[in-house]
DNA sequence: AATAAAAGTGAAAGTTTCGTGAAATTTAAG
DNA sequence: CTTAAATTTCACGAAACTTTCACTTTTATT
């Protein structure tokens, strides 16, 4: 996930950049709207973090400037009172608003918010080589072949997928999957991964374990 | 494809009507809850994309006031911070949520995904093998030869076949094929589910329980 | 190499969900 | 009003799933 943070101050700059890190998500800076434009048509972004009050090129004018085709999902941030036209962000394909001072686990939550959003509406079926994962009907297919898998076992392979190339700790994996009011015990998870894994046969590389911390679903096999 | 936008922005009304006019839909405009359901009243909508906060007639109003033959496919729009019950949304018959602000691609996104889950079988006979399920006179044949099934049997079978492939809630089936003014218990769909399979014969294996979930249906005998 | 911490795993125990027959209730029809 | 049909609730056994536990293996550290 390559997230492009647009902002002229340095010290919101490496706040923002510092959480986003540590949330596995690739970081990139500008600090202007040309410096911004220029990324943009060189690679492609997942997601774009933009503060619209900026010298010389400011937000708005910016994401006018982006050609269509290399449109991405947008949290545009803006300081209280300044009154955003929200109107003008609709049809700019802005995706939320963050107001300063904001706090960063907030941001990193909209972060995710959007992500999600924006993946999930894209398909309902994932593929890698012969691994199908079909979101809406809760089935997955190895080599066209249905394989049948326990419903937590289904949950947390789709969050895994959704969250690809994230390492998530246990107690990420227990809140979202489980929900926040599981109490049970860390080690549930690995149970789950091992089972997890056992349906999945040759793809059961695709789930490696980060010691220390949990676990990330990876494409390679 | 006819959309009706309920509305009382003029600003909001005019955004979506232009980008879903791009898209080749038919835009139908109101402003407020009587406006819409006099229309929906004279004249068949595909879609209805409804605003919940509205001076006079709210949404939720409006939805209830639409008389059971004349429901739509609903997705709604809400401010973000407004909790909107989902559950309630969804005894409502609600089929998508979309949080303002939004971006116009991801509604887009949302229609489409909408129409398609809708009207993926809108001619009046499915067919799958020995199986043909007749719409509009309501009758069912398994090779050639009709079966009676009771209307809740049938309108469930339909509710099924025209979401095939997507595994739907208990909650789900009872909000559409019961109605949103149903308040009974979950398992009554399972007692349906079972004399429907039961009068399948041997095409009862087309509707899998999907565990932890509720049920789906699936072309496979 | 020794040690401690973390992860893998098989199996038992516990919990939830589902299928189903039968009874109770509601609805529709005569 | 009576009767049949349809719908809904209920309860219990069966099946499926989840969690814990104890033990083994692996990994990181000193």
């Amino acid at each position: 996930m390559k997230i492009l943070v647009v902002d002229d101050e340095k010290l919101i700059q490496d706040v923002i950049s510092e959480y986003l890190k540590a949330n596995q998500y690739d970081v990139f800076l500008a600090s202007n709207g040309e410096d911004a434009l220029s990324m943009i048509l060189k690679q492609d972004f997942d997601l774009l973090i933009l503060d619209i009050m900026m010298p010389q090129m400011d937000g708005f004018t910016l994401l006018k400037e982006i050609p269509k085709e290399k449109r991405i999902p947008t949290i545009v941030l803006s300081a209280r009172g300044e009154e955003v036209d929200k109107l003008s962000g609709f049809s700019l394909g802005i995706d939320d608003y963050v107001t300063k001072p904001f706090s960063p686990k907030e941001l990193i939550a909209r972060v995710k918010a959007v992500l999600a959003r924006c993946q999930s509406s894209i398909g309902d079926i994932y593929t890698y080589q012969g691994l199908e994962v079909h979101f809406l009907s809760r089935s997955i297919f190895i080599d066209q072949k249905e394989i049948s898998v326990t419903p937590k076992e289904f949950d947390l392979l789709s969050y895994l997928i959704k969250n690809k190339g994230i390492a998530l700790s246990r107690e990420q994996l227990l809140s979202h999957v489980w929900g926040y009011d599981f109490f049970g015990e860390d080690r549930t998870v690995d149970t789950h991964i091992k089972m997890l894994r056992n349906s999945l046969g040759s793809y059961r590389k695709c789930i490696v374990t980060v010691h220390g911390i949990g676990y990330k679903y990876v494409e390679e096999k």
